[in-house]
DNA sequence: TCGCCATCTTGACAGTGTCAAGATTTGGAT
DNA sequence: ATCCAAATCTTGACACTGTCAAGATGGCGA
């Protein structure tokens, strides 16, 4: 438990938060092993106690990111039960707000730079938990005739890509300059999701 | 010309076209500058005469990809002119393919492989000629009225947003066994433009 | 023909992921 | 309390990577 163990703390954990750390410093591309293990104040090779290899370490860094999204994004269903609008709204809002804060760990978790995905367990059940609550919400709203009703699942399907395609565009700054002055982020994106509800979204 | 010029051919190109053949053979993480450079027959500092780095070979591969797709929706446009519904269709449907062809290749385009993607000013070009042409796309659809016309830029955003979010959740494996036995991917595409679309749009 | 310049090779360096071997510590059974 | 086995961490090594400096090689224009 106690964080600063020389030799036993749980290590485990702490190079996840290096990673993260890492990770929002310097992007991708600047997360190696060996400066996790350096900035966990621990040997080049430790890491290997915990995780199989590389893809391992990136796959819990994902886990604990899919976890983050998950309790967050419980919070506002328990807030937002009885408005079905605000809901899924305020859900997309907090994806792309997580977007936002951790550019490269929202790439790392949505972007495939993770490559043998279902070999890791964890990744695989946590990042499922978060498509299971996405449906969750679209059929709430499916009842509340916000949403077609054709096909739950590929209504969350239409849902989820909307959403992960316009951060997609945000993080890539492809959104063009001109509707990023006339817009907020939160307005493109009640823009882009009316184009799939049935009401008028609002801010 | 020639393409086997032992001291002189067209390196670059060849290099490019390496760079493509490991792509399919050996995904993202098995793109190394050595390898193309093997791959090409040449020694492996030599990329270092046609590209500043690793970058900007990814870039140019990038790019050559964008050339491709550009031309393929050029034919679609031509076909389509007079159709706009199977117009819209088939640009995504082209999309799809070549995601599903090259899957690794439109990973390196889409998802930010590249990091300083705005000191290649080829691979912004031609990127933004294609996001151009989805534009065009969309103001034919929306004086057909098949789109809403409530503003052409972030109505792209939306048509953009939906299509690429699907490929990568397609590609990532993120589509549930059950929709994939029920529907094709085409099926899977048309009924998230549907979401979209002011009338009903078919395979 | 000569010399310049683009192109390509060779050799080197630091950084990377990974593994094998050994050191160290801990927790539990006796 | 003691001792052993398992978990944890270090050290050292290897092949591979991106990158650069120096030199070799060739074609092309003057």
């Amino acid at each position: 438990m106690a964080a600063t163990n020389y030799h036993h703390g749980d290590l485990k954990n702490a190079l996840i938060q290096a990673g993260v750390k890492i990770l929002a410093r310097e992007g991708v591309s600047g997360l190696s092993l060996r400066k996790v293990a350096k900035q966990a104040g621990v040997s080049h090779a430790a890491p290997y106690s915990h995780f199989a290899d590389k893809q391992a370490l990136i796959a819990a860094i994902s886990t604990e990111g899919f976890k983050q999204l998950h309790v967050r994004i419980e919070e506002i269903i328990s807030v937002n039960k009885n408005n079905p609008a605000a809901l899924l709204v305020e859900t997309a809002w907090a994806y792309m707000q997580f977007a936002l804060n951790e550019p490269d760990r929202f790439k790392l978790m949505f972007s495939s730079v993770l490559e043998k995905e279902k070999e890791y367990p964890d990744y695989v059940q946590y990042s499922q938990q978060n498509f299971s609550q996405i449906v969750e919400i679209v059929k709430i709203c499916q009842a509340e005739k916000i949403l077609r009703t054709d096909s739950p699942e590929l209504t969350t399907v239409s849902v989820w890509s909307a959403v992960h395609g316009l951060i997609m565009l945000i993080l890539e700054g492809q959104i063009s300059h001109t509707v990023l002055e006339r817009y907020s982020l939160k307005e493109i994106l009640v823009f882009t999701l009316n184009q799939i509800t049935l009401v008028e979204l609002t801010t």
